[in-house]
DNA sequence: AAAATATTGTTGACGAGGACACAAAAAATT
DNA sequence: AATTTTTTGTGTCCTCGTCAACAATATTTT
């Protein structure tokens, strides 16, 4: 395996890592939602005017799943929608004080998380930040492009399954 | 956003993208596969006598899960199974001929991929590119030690949905 | 202003994968 | 050697998310 390959090998291993150790301790804080519930509600709590569709390329999923998600959410009281008077067609999300009281849960968690990880962190000096950040940046805007070329919605359905949450 | 959370953001984003064009050329020229089945054949493929359990682990999924790929795959004719003779229990998997077949198209993709974003990684030089290792591994190694500590079984169902495939 | 097109959100059918329970075989313990 | 424990693979049920088709509203074109 060469330095490209290993490279992107060891961050999608890391990421898988995290995504397991986190939906492993939301799994016993907040039982009775999934992660899906939980990042829309974070979501809809730090955007004003969140509707399905901001949602949905957030996410990078189907405006259906949000559609149906959202739903769930205004059934379990966590959310709720309303409109503006101007606008007859789109339909926007606010969190409850219940979906509130979950938001902090979920944000106390994530704090965790940063602790938890913090040792790995504060080994590393700003060069080395800066140039990860680089070229992070710099492949983005690669695949933006070739993403560009390809002229297709995003988030007009050409998905695997669950996307890494954001 | 903190450089930690920029950083993390910015690879997570650059994965999703990576896995949206795989999935959208795959969808193209191997449209009757998913990438799932496709991961899987590319993975005993590789791996000399491959069962359900070594690729669970490998994938981050259920043996559950794996045990109903590796059915539809024999259906299709795109593995087959034998067992050793001194074993009645453990079932192992080779690719047929077809599966071959798929699997070369894969590596085709793959080789395309790699071209599409070569000129990223040109501008790499060895040390940042070892930064970036380094770090990586670290990250992974602390990874490890967190889920240790848990002392769960990674492939027993705490699971969030697909994950990355490796 | 009327007609064509695009956007937004929803529904039902479907498929993929997890949760859980289980049987059979192997390995470890006694 | 007999019993217990672990490993391996499978089946059923359930949830989540896509797909495809759709209605309603908004926007653009003519």
């Amino acid at each position: 395996m060469n330095k490209e390959e290993q490279i992107m090998k060891d961050f999608r291993d890391l990421f898988n890592k995290i995504m397991w150790l986190d939906s492993f301790k939301m799994k016993i804080s907040l039982k009775n939602y999934n992660p899906s519930e939980i990042h829309c509600i974070e979501y809809i709590g730090q955007n004003a005017d969140s509707n399905v569709t901001k949602l949905a390329e957030y996410f990078y999923m189907t405006r259906s799943a949000i559609s149906k998600l959202t739903k769930k959410l205004i059934e379990k009281g966590l959310i709720e929608s309303y409109q503006k008077p101007d606008n007859k067609k789109e339909i926007y999300f606010r969190l409850t004080e219940q979906g509130k009281a979950i938001n902090k849960v979920h944000e106390k968690l994530h704090e965790e998380s940063q602790e938890r990880d913090k040792a790995v962190f504060e080994k590393v000096s700003e060069e080395q930040f800066d140039i990860m950040l680089s070229f992070a940046e710099k492949y983005n805007r690669h695949l933006d492009a070739e993403i560009e070329k390809l002229g297709v919605d995003i988030t007009s359905g050409f998905m695997v399954g669950i996307w890494m949450q954001k």
